[in-house]
DNA sequence: CTAGTTACATACACGAGTGTTTGTAAATAG
DNA sequence: CTATTTACAAACACTCGTGTATGTAACTAG
């Protein structure tokens, strides 16, 4: 029974969605697309139909959003160079908050640090994915870089030293909160992590209470 | 041909090995316990003599080693109360000096941060090492809990956050490192960086040069 | 010395998963 | 209205992996 393009659409939104769902659940191995195809009240012939492989349906599932390394490191390079480090600080804020709110997001951010072996068939996606994090990390390395900022780090730090900081308390607050959702909120409790964060880097790191009142 | 004790052990480390190496160059799911007995010079049924299943193999694989957060969690039960914070300091900066040099360790860690999914079969290895990792937390929000140190926190920082955040920060190290081990060296830049996150967390954080000579 | 056990190798049975091919009904183009 | 394409379903052929069962040579205890 051939369906109009409309239908097309929503059977291809479907088995995306039941690989975002039995990904998460099982995880990208052990998930076939048999299951994928049964999950979404389809038959292989029709994820065949619209993907090429398995691989081809990850990066097609990655492609729906924008992953937090790939947000930061667009936004921080559009963003203007005055006040560097607050730009960063509130970029790094909000991409918590992001992707807490976001649930999809979520799920597939799960589903790549924790629900996914990086073998020879998902390589491409890995490169991509670790690409911006290497961006995200040289911008940031940038704005430390940046004489008003660098001249105000602590002893012992560079800019590089302080770029890799940052990114690693993100990628471990990640890692934890997807880990384990109670581990602390997003919403009230980046705020201060981060700017403790930065207060151990930058020497005259303004008061918390300064900063977003919101 | 009937080996004698001795051997018998050395195919068991041997098979062990493999597993090790394979795990990490593909994945544990996609390894098969043919690839991993060839790669050792056997066959499945020396594999399947000395291990009930994969799940079984890689759980006597993770048993060779003490990984970090258990190292971690319990080094910090065992230690002294006093002076709590420095304890913690110089626990996290040997965890990443140690990662560095034990390369088993370290080919061990990138395997359960990179190369598995936590699917039903592995569940039991996921549930011990997040039980090590919670302990940790535990701990470490115990240290930041101590009327001593509990005051000096910087405002809007909770006894919980920070040791949330120290976790945060160690993980997110570890899972760059292993990533990509150019991004940092451990030996020089552990003690700085876990410095600038204690230094964002406490009030009077001692200066770097006073710590840490070595 | 021989009976039993150990430490495997070999063989078998089975299911699961993949990729491809073929069938087909409905939509769409002309 | 007919031809073609679309969007799948169904069937097929194949490989790979697992678990188990059986074979077997060497070690070992008595």
């Amino acid at each position: 029974m051939r369906r109009t393009k409309e239908e097309a659409e929503k059977t291809r939104c479907a088995i995306l969605e039941a690989a975002e769902t039995l990904f998460l659940e099982k995880g990208v191995a052990h998930t076939s697309l048999e299951h994928i195809a049964r999950h979404a009240g389809v038959t292989r012939g029709a994820v065949y139909w619209h993907f090429a492989n398995k691989a081809d349906l990850f990066n097609a599932m990655l492609g729906q959003v924008r992953l937090p390394p790939e947000q930061l490191a667009e936004r921080l390079r559009g963003c203007p160079a005055h006040d560097p480090l607050m730009t960063l600080r509130e970029l790094c804020i909000e991409a918590i908050e992001n992707l807490a709110r976001d649930q999809q997001k979520r799920r597939i951010f799960t589903i790549l640090l924790r629900r996914c072996e990086f073998t020879e068939e998902l390589r491409e996606a890995e490169e991509r994915h670790e690409a911006f994090i290497n961006l995200f990390i040289a911008l940031c390395e940038q704005q430390f870089s940046a004489p008003s900022v660098a001249s105000r780090l602590h002893a012992g730090l560079s800019p590089r030293l302080a770029a890799r900081a940052v990114h690693a308390l993100i990628v471990g607050l990640f890692h934890d909160w997807l880990r384990d959702p109670n581990l602390f909120d997003p919403l009230s409790d980046a705020a201060p992590m981060i700017d403790a964060c930065f207060r151990g880097l930058i020497r005259d790191w303004p008061d918390a209470t300064v900063l977003t009142p919101g």
